[in-house]
DNA sequence: TTTAATAAGTGTTTTTTTGACACTAATTAA
DNA sequence: TTAATTAGTGTCAAAAAAACACTTATTAAA
């Protein structure tokens, strides 16, 4: 068995973090060099954040927890949105030396539990990760071959993700406190993977009540300010999670 | 470790299996009879048809075959909404007793990973399980005390259920063959707890092209007799599943 | 054989939501 | 002063949703 007996060597928790910032949707990764014996350079490995899980670990704990260790981000809301449980999903030949790595027990199989978030990839502060290990934002267009089957785990949130943002408003820790109807806008225009009328937008939004006007103001851009605007969270209090199952009044629907 | 190699100590799964019949929307469960050393009578528990996933299984298989093995329900299409990985979740003194009968490691932690399902509960043959267990469909306002957090699991199945329905047309797996649009409002009336417009739930329905209105009528009713509606099956033969993803053309919606 | 009881079936109108569409306003940089 | 840039605004038509009540076909009972 485990050599450490407080870890779970069947269950583990991988994290799909989204974030935006510069108008575009980015995915955390984690980035690894490995030397490789026969080339003498280092090959760089990517994988989602993910770890195993404690023995005595709630899941949605173990999924901040880990995600915390390996990225420096704490606090965040994570969703859980599937479980993959393909018993040859770390099997491959091209991960096991990545495996060994960071398992004591690389042969066990193993099921994860995901999850998914969506945060201001600004705000977001990474701290550097372990030695030869780092977290970074890559743009999802540009998300490469990943570890294990967690190219598959990312396709599934993305699909995930662009369902919930229909019936539900989004976006409350995907961007700043203050931001503008235009920024807004442009993540829902960036997840969508479509344009949107800035006109039947803006009352959609300010209608669904979702939002709250500021009087301060944009300043020193070379146009016409745009007024800053916050989410009435206060909507959202008394709900068991934040940004599912939140369907305003029960009819609640984007861009149907 | 396990005593079974084959044998998962630490990932089971659940099926929380809805039937409708009677115009009632059922759950099934296992019902176990347990001698009890005190009082000499059995003791009646009740649980969600669960088990172990085998190491070499896959998770979708896994809830399948444990499905089968307890109820005799066969090639029902599961859906995975939930995993729960609650560290305490087996471990109460009233769980001690069963869990102890069924399994090699009663002191395991143990992740499930649920999966729900929407059947005919008149066409579903149900199978004696092994000794001492059968399955019994009880109807979701009657459900009783559950093992482990069985309870916790039903109510977020049904939670999910609740939403499904609003967007996607749902009823294929839980009707007869041939069904009546009265039939069909009920179930939708039983699942959303309200009641629903008779001529505005029929032009929306039939407006959806998910119904194959048949020549075929009611007999011996005392009362005019309502002609027999069939799911246009066709329309979902190209999906991966069968009733999530499935706004028709990107926008169905029902009952907003 | 008539009548009563029961559930099926049927349209219209109003209200709400959506989608399409083009110009003016405020600011900075040149 | 002018040019460039992005913010901000309203209307109309089409589609969807919601509210609403009477007639019809059948059996059971009188």
């Amino acid at each position: 068995m485990s050599l450490n007996p407080s870890i779970n060597p069947h269950v583990s928790t991988d994290c799909v973090i989204f974030g935006f910032s510069q108008d575009t949707l980015r995915l955390l990764l984690i980035r690894r060099s490995i030397p490789n014996r026969l080339t003498d350079v280092n090959d760089i490995h990517y994988a989602l954040p993910g770890d195993l899980v404690r023995d005595d670990e709630d899941l949605d704990k173990a999924a901040n927890r880990v995600l915390s260790e390996l990225t420096g981000l704490k606090g965040i809301y994570l969703e859980q949105f599937h479980s993959f449980g393909d018993p040859l999903r770390v099997t491959k030949p091209k991960d096991r030396s990545w495996l060994e790595s960071v398992r004591q027990n690389p042969d066990a199989r193993v099921i994860t539990v995901a999850y998914m978030a969506l945060i201001d990839a600004n705000k977001a502060v990474l701290q550097p990760g372990s030695f030869s290990k780092e977290a970074v934002w890559l743009p999802i267009s540009e998300v490469p071959e990943l570890a294990f089957d967690h190219n598959e785990i990312f396709e599934n949130a993305l699909k995930a993700l662009k369902e919930k943002v229909q019936i539900q408003p989004i976006g409350f820790e995907l961007l700043p406190e203050k931001f503008t109807m235009s920024q807004l806008q442009s993540l829902y225009e960036t997840i969508l993977e479509r344009d949107l009328d800035k006109r039947n937008f803006r009352r959609k939004m300010l209608n669904s009540g979702v939002l709250i006007p500021l009087s301060e103001k944009q300043l020193g851009v070379s146009n016409k300010p745009a007024r800053f605007y916050s989410f009435n969270r206060d909507l959202f209090e008394n709900s068991d999670n934040r940004y599912l199952n939140l369907r305003m009044d029960g009819s609640f629907s984007l861009f149907g």
